[in-house]
Order: structure tokens, then C-alpha cells, then sequence
DNA sequence: TCCTGTTTTTGATCTGTGTCAAGGCGAACT
DNA sequence: AGTTCGCCTTGACACAGATCAAAAACAGGA
């Protein structure tokens, strides 16, 4: 349930596969390797990084800005998988096409690995594999408390539960944590939310305005969120206790 | 996306995890270990089999019967976030409580394993990881499919999702196939249904009420049911081509 | 600065699903 | 056979959120 962090984040610019990934434990013979076959790539704003079905010689961590991972239905319906932090990881070894659209949010940087060199490397390397399991399970316990969310939450707690959750992931990678009041950029637009949320844009837009209204959230422009008060946040997400939603 | 089985799986029956698990090329004493480690559990209909924040001492394979993954919310909400059927995979290793509820919806049997030493054998035995990774990955395609029918579908088109996914499931395992027509026992009560689709079980009874109504499925009693035609049932479904739904 | 297109807000109305309530059906037990 | 209990079905009505429509806010370029 919580998010497992290399312990040694701080100390581990070098490794190409940031934060979370498997860097934490990475010796030099191996980060040689690795170093072999990355390449960084950058992607703007609305840029659709792969399509669903495309043939994905790549496996990815986004390295800053966010990323969504969508299904679309034949009729349009659209809606988000799978959001994308810096640190998280995208694309399944052992499968030769994507499964979900990957599309930047905001600017985007990711590091890219080649898909047949990674996948030896992981059979080459138990700890690597062991990572992979450790965060393929985290996202799993993520996308389950997400069908809570999107089976039998209301609007409003909806709104609320992806405010926290990206506080929280905020909060996590700045190390700020608990002053009480966290603000934060949202990249997502409305409509991005309404796929996240399983909504239309429309409600997403009501159900901030009634956040706002009753103080538990302060819009400084139309993105920039402050949250003054992270338990009333998460009392209107209807969150048990403070443990939190995985993203 | 499709379900990756042991390929000598009919062969396969002394490996004490069944199926999709890990059997496929245990060696000889690979298996003398799991068979140390493992026992057989029954558990009958109804019954919790392990409470969400309980201790986890072990983790388990379903050999027969429909078990259930649940959360609930404070004031009584719940979703289902996972169905097990036979050759399913439960619990987490390295994780000390459950994060869900774990329900017998019918009667059911399990292969049990003491966790400690499962993980030990994981860390010692990469194709036994290899195979967990896999089986975790379809479970995360498994549930992300899920959002998008939670989010984005009507209550019909979910009840028809569902159907679907179990009957493909059963035709898996019974290796019936392709003969058009698929009859099958939902081991599910309307309730049961209600909690995988986010809806209230008397909205379910009524969807199915409609769907038979309209020849799409044949109720012989109250849960077995008689899909004379697949594709009719995926087109009700909202499934772009026939890919489907993971389990 | 104005113009243009995108994103967001707000309003009015409609509808699918939830809620509340009653009754039916079958299985197990007396 | 009758009673009880759990499960399922059906009906009437209410409401959260969808849909349709318009205007406001904002960003970027000429």
C-alpha cells in the first residue's frame, strides 16, 4: 500500500532508471549496461506518445512531467488508466504492442530503454526483476483502489480523491511533507480529470467550484491548487483514515 | 492482454500451483520444496477466508470455486476488485496484511503456501519470479480494463462485460471453445454481481431481466446461464473487436 | 492592442440509476 | 404440507450527474 521508495533516491543521479525504479541497488557493471540502451526523449504538452496497438520497442520511467495511459471505446468514450509521475515506470516487457494510449500531459521527459536488451537484462538480474514485481504490484494495489474510487464514489469525493492523491505524490517527491498546507501545479485540464474520474468535464468543473467555495481547496489561477487543510481533503474523499490512495 | 497459460498445463498435476502459476517447468526439487511449504485449504460458501489489515501468513493458488476481493468504505460502500476463479493467484509477498477482503462466493478450495518460505523460494528460483511477474502484469491489464468499464459503461453494457469475461474464463478452462454457444454456472449472487460493477443489486437484476428478455442470454434457474451467441453478447458488451476483457 | 482559438465556468433541462417498498420463488427444516 | 429464510424480481419515485447551450476567462500571435 505505500509507496516503496529506493531508500538511496538522493544519492542515485546517475542510475537512468530514477526514484522508484531499480536503480537502488544497481552495481557498475550493470549500470554500464543500462547506460547502453537509454536515451532520453522529450514530448510536449498534448502530444500523443504512443498509440494503443503501435509496436513498442521501448520500455520507459518518466523522468519529469505527467503522463496519461487511456483506453477509448469505438464511440469515443474515453477513459484514463493509469496517470504517470516522474519515477514511474511505462510498458510491459515480453509484450510486442502497447495495450493503452500514452499521451503527455504536460512536457514530458522520459528514459527510454530498449525493450529486447531490458528484458535480458532483467533475466540477467534477480534484484532488477525483483523491482519490477515490487512496482508492477504497487501499481496493481493502485489501479484496485481506483475501482473503489470509480465504482462507488460520488463527484465530489471523486474531485477529491485525485487531489489527493497527486498532493501526496507531490508532497512525496518534495520531501516538503507535513507543514500542514501543501499547494502544487495540477497539469491535468478538466477534461483530462473527467477521463481520469469516469465524469464529464462539466461536473468536474462544478464540483471544483464547490471545493473552493466551502475552503477546502484555494485556486490561485486556473491549475495552481493550495490545499490548506490535508485531512478535510481527505474527510471529503472519503478516505478511511489517512491511509491514502497509491497512485 | 491474452491469458498466458502454462503450456503443458494438462501435464502438470502434481505441481501444487495449479494452471497459470508457476508449475510449468518446476524441477524436481523446486517441487519437493513446494510441497513442504504448501497445504490444502477448503473454504465453504459465504465464508470471509481473510479479512483486509488481518495478518498474512500465506499465499494461495484457487484450485476450485469463485472467490472475491473486496474493500468497503466506512459507511458500508464496497467494490469488488478482484475475481478469483481456479488457477488464480492470491496475496502479496513481502507484504505483511492483507490489503482486501478475501471472500468464498462459493464453495472453494485453495492451495495455501507459508509465505516466508515462498519468498525465499521466489528470491532463489528466478523462473518461479518470471512467472509472478507475468501473472501480476495480467492482473494489472486485468484491472485496468475493469476502470474503463466502471467508468465509462452503462449498466448494461456491464452486465454484459461481466458475463462476458466469465464465460470466457469457464470456455478457457473447459476447453469447450469455439462451438458457438456457451453455457455456464455464475457462481455469483445478484449482490456479489452489484459490488464487481458498481451498481445496486436490484439494477442488475433488472439488466439481466433485459438482456434475456432481449435473447441475448437464456436463465435456466437463477444462475445458470446460456449465451447462444458470444458475439451478440460482446457487441452488447462495448468490446471494440472480440479482444476482451482479461480476468 | 485586438483577434482567435482553447479551456473553463455557469445555467437549464433531461435521464439513467439509486432508493424505498412490496411481493415472488425455491430450498431447507419442522 | 406449511413455515421460514435467503435470494431475486418488479414497481414508483427521486436525484446525481449527463447533456445541451452559451458566455466568460485566458493564452498566444499578428
Amino acid at each position: 500500500m505505500t509507496r516503496t521508495l529506493a531508500p538511496d533516491l538522493k544519492d542515485c543521479n546517475d542510475c537512468p532508471i530514477r526514484h522508484r525504479a531499480v536503480c537502488a541497488r544497481c552495481e557498475t557493471d550493470e549500470l554500464r549496461k543500462l547506460e547502453e540502451i537509454k536515451n532520453y526523449r522529450s514530448f510536449s504538452a498534448g502530444q500523443t506518445i504512443m498509440w494503443a496497438g503501435d509496436r513498442m520497442d521501448f520500455v520507459a520511467s518518466v523522468v519529469s512531467g505527467v503522463a496519461t495511459l487511456t483506453q477509448t471505446m469505438e464511440d469515443g468514450r474515453r477513459q484514463m488508466v493509469g496517470l504517470l509521475l516522474p519515477s514511474d515506470f511505462v510498458g510491459r516487457p515480453q509484450r510486442e504492442t502497447a495495450s493503452y494510449t500514452v499521451t503527455a500531459a504536460s512536457d514530458v521527459v522520459m528514459c527510454c530503454f530498449r525493450r529486447k536488451p531490458f528484458e535480458q537484462l532483467i533475466a540477467s538480474t534477480p534484484h532488477i526483476a525483483h523491482r519490477l514485481l515490487e512496482m508492477t504490484l504497487d501499481e496493481l494495489d493502485a489501479a484496485r483502489e481506483w475501482m473503489l474510487v470509480l465504482g462507488r464514489k460520488t463527484a465530489r469525493e471523486k474531485i477529491a480523491s485525485l487531489l489527493a492523491i497527486i498532493a501526496r505524490r507531490i508532497a512525496e517527491l518534495d520531501e516538503a511533507a507535513d507543514t500542514g498546507a501543501i499547494s502544487f501545479d495540477l497539469m491535468l485540464t478538466r477534461e483530462a480529470m473527467s477521463d481520469y474520474l469516469g465524469l464529464t468535464l462539466e461536473t468536474v468543473s462544478r464540483q471544483m467550484s464547490a471545493l473552493k467555495k466551502d475552503g477546502i481547496i484555494v485556486l490561485d489561477g486556473k491549475r495552481h491548487i493550495i490545499v490548506p487543510d490535508m485531512s478535510r481533503l481527505l474527510e471529503e474523499a472519503g478516505d478511511d483514515s489517512d491511509g491514502g490512495l497509491p497512485v
